[in-house]
DNA sequence: CCTACCGATCGGTAGG
DNA sequence: CCTACCGATCGGTAGG
């Protein structure tokens, strides 16, 4: 039991920020989980909020590196799309907590933090937008289509998955991917 | 300004843990809302908790009757999804408020009552699954396709419309049925 | 539905 | 990182 670390004590808020949220975490709470008194905390960040900040901060960064790495990869639409769904995946479920914060919390940051958080979450969007667009403009993606909302509608999928996800279950990550690829490729119809 | 009725403070209570959460909502900013204290809202419900289950249970309701219906309308496979698509949305947008304390905050009820939320929502998913699984076997529906995990990711495109769709937008709320349904059954390909 | 409270808990600080 | 606190706010109650 050596001393904690300022990343300790934000891998544990993240932790319960994701389970209980905001509001629902005392500083005491915190505390508790890390073996600390609550009033110790502040010996490591400024306060709550300053932690919430923390967590949703690195959430944003696992996301927006996934899409950095799959534009840069400079495959074609489909190839791309298919990183974009694998790579969101493998954050939502390797950085569950500040996912989940990141996802869910964000409401809670102060208006400044906010509208950089929600800025962040718009650029990582509209990559998705963008290659959905490509796809369609080089006929691969149905013309009928609209790119904006078809975008919605898979990230829609991709935030909600560790919410119901079992990696121990009968599928693994990379059977996920395939199967939610195929999803929002072929839809139902196939 | 007559008199408040239990409806009333449900309705309001709805409207905040919408917004701030049930741990972000304190009694006092619920009685600012309705234009009382906070403590005269003890004068109509019990507490706090009460309130929460009160608004779940309304926004489970919804659902429940939204399927019962397209259930009850006896279809193919197809049209009656059609139905379940169409009828979630009028529920997440036409019930904004319920729908979303009970899609966000039934991890904050007491143990029992959460058992019993979660077996709601378990029966309105299986409803989903059902009809999916009826269309993969009647051969309108890829055999390639899961039922259950089509049914979750249908669902979770459903659960999120609320957090971005503008009802006073270029789009209403039946062409973002049809497209949601074009999308979950054709896919980006089509 | 208000007045007037209550004990518990909250985020946070001074000093070591 | 603990001791010892602080003022503010919390959910809730008695009595009208």
């Amino acid at each position: 039991m050596s001393r904690l670390t300022r990343d300790d004590i934000i891998a544990g808020a993240g932790r319960r920020f994701a389970t209980h949220g905001y509001h629902g975490t005392s500083m005491r709470d915190l505390g508790d989980d890390l073996g600390i008194l609550g009033s110790s905390i502040y010996a490591h960040v400024g306060g709550k909020q300053e932690l919430l900040v923390a967590v949703i901060e690195r959430g944003a960064g696992f996301f927006a590196a996934s899409a950095r790495r799959a534009v840069e990869a400079r495959l074609e639409a489909s190839a791309t799309l298919s990183l974009l769904v694998s790579g969101h995946i493998d954050v939502v479920l390797d950085h569950r907590s500040e996912a989940r914060t990141y996802l869910s919390e964000t409401s809670f940051l102060e208006p400044l933090d906010q509208a950089r958080v929600s800025h962040a979450r718009d650029t990582y969007e509209a990559v998705f937008v963008d290659v959905i667009a490509r796809g369609i403009a080089e006929g691969v993606f149905d013309r009928e289509r609209d790119a904006k909302l078809s975008a919605v509608y898979i990230l829609s999928v991709l935030n909600t998955i560790d919410r119901w996800f079992d990696e121990t279950g009968r599928f693994d990550k990379d059977q996920l991917s395939e199967d939610v690829y195929g999803f929002v490729t072929k839809g139902l119809i196939g």
